[in-house]
DNA sequence: AACAGTCTCAACCGCCTCGAG
DNA sequence: TCTCGAGGCGGTTGAGACTGT
């Protein structure tokens, strides 16, 4: 047993890291690889722990790590994933890839359990406050036009379609530490999906129309978990074209790149480079939702539209597919 | 302008698991 | 089989930025 302590020896330092240590761990691994972190602080020349060396790199540093806003597609991957797996951070992080475990905690400490509680919702259990009946769970809205933007402060000052917030950032591009933003300042950092799809709400007349011209480009929807919520226009695609189902299951995992594993080789999430607009996180939804009816953990709540959005999420599965929603959006 | 309170998140702490010796 | 360190993970802390007065 010769093996030395990982974080002995005196002088070592905490805290912040400065640019230079970045550049000298950067350059030690890019030169070196990751691996061997208990050597790596004394070759690189940094009076750092190794573990606080891995760390660095692993939620800051590593080039492939994703940083800045959540968008509302991540937002309720956790929200569901929190739901069936609890504080289980890594396994979280591993659905939302280029995201760390980290970040997705401090995401869920800092907003998501806030907005739940203000929802009325256990964020432990994930079931309604029974102690509170002056709240009222949300169910999710009869059309899309209920997903138009909020109208008055007072729609958002309960947080619930309060936008994910943007990161602060340095000139050289670097994240500040720390910083809260207000609620208005917030509101106007409204993600570029949820200004889209408050266009798409504010243009179509109904989501009927939507789905069945939708229908008619080829695809249908498919009998989800999620369409047995009381939402009408779930129930209408739910039971359109059960034929096609094995089609669009063939079709989704085609092209999702969550449905072999829930570890993604490197080359798979590069493959997914950018999960902004160009990702289709209604893919995975869909099949969070068959592998979680399908687990002894089963979500009993409606969440209110703006935290999980089971029905729409369905129906932007078809939108997507439809070339005639493309069209649409870019008559927009 | 100054101050106190609030908020965020990078970093640390401590525990656990696994594998090498 | 046992010991111990590396790496992984979840919980917590505190520096610093922001907000309100």
């Amino acid at each position: 047993m010769s093996r030395k302590p990982c974080c002995v020896g005196e002088g070592l330092k905490k805290g912040a890291w400065t640019t230079e240590e970045d550049k000298k761990l950067i350059s030690y691994i890019h030169e070196h690889g990751e691996g061997g972190w208990r050597d790596i602080p004394q070759k690189a020349g940094l009076k750092r722990c190794g573990k606080s060396c891995r760390l660095r790199w692993t939620n800051y540093l590593k080039p492939d790590v994703k940083r800045g806003e959540f968008s509302s597609e991540e937002e309720q991957i956790i929200i569901m994933l929190h739901a069936s797996r609890g504080n289980k951070w890594s396994d979280i992080a591993r659905h939302l890839p280029r995201r760390t475990d980290n970040e997705v905690k401090n995401y869920w400490n800092t907003h998501l359990k806030k907005r739940l509680i203000e929802q009325c919702i256990d964020p432990v259990t994930h079931k309604p406050l029974a102690s509170n009946s002056n709240h009222t769970v949300n169910t999710p809205p009869e059309n899309l036009h209920s997903l138009a933007a909020p109208s008055s402060d007072k729609q958002y000052s309960r947080s619930s379609s309060m936008p994910s917030l943007s990161r602060l950032t340095n000139k050289d591009g670097t994240p500040v530490q720390g910083g809260a933003l207000s609620h208005k300042k917030r509101f106007k950092k409204s993600s570029s999906t949820s200004r889209l799809l408050n266009k798409v709400a504010a243009k179509v007349t109904s989501v009927k129309e939507i789905l069945s011209a939708s229908m008619e480009g080829s695809l249908s929807a498919t009998t989800l978990p999620y369409a047995s919520h009381s939402n009408g226009f779930s129930e209408q695609i739910g039971n359109e074209e059960d034929s096609s189902n094995a089609f669009l299951t063939n079709t989704l995992a085609e092209f999702d790149p969550f449905s072999q594993s829930p570890l993604y080789s490197e080359h798979e999430i590069n493959a997914t480079s950018d999960l902004g607009m160009d990702y289709d996180f209604s893919h995975f939804l869909e099949k969070l939702g068959r592998d979680d009816h399908n687990e002894e953990n089963d979500m009993n709540v409606e969440y209110g539209h703006d935290l999980l959005i089971p029905g729409f999420a369905t129906g932007l599965m078809c939108l997507k597919k439809s070339h005639q929603l493309a069209l649409m959006i870019k008559t927009i």
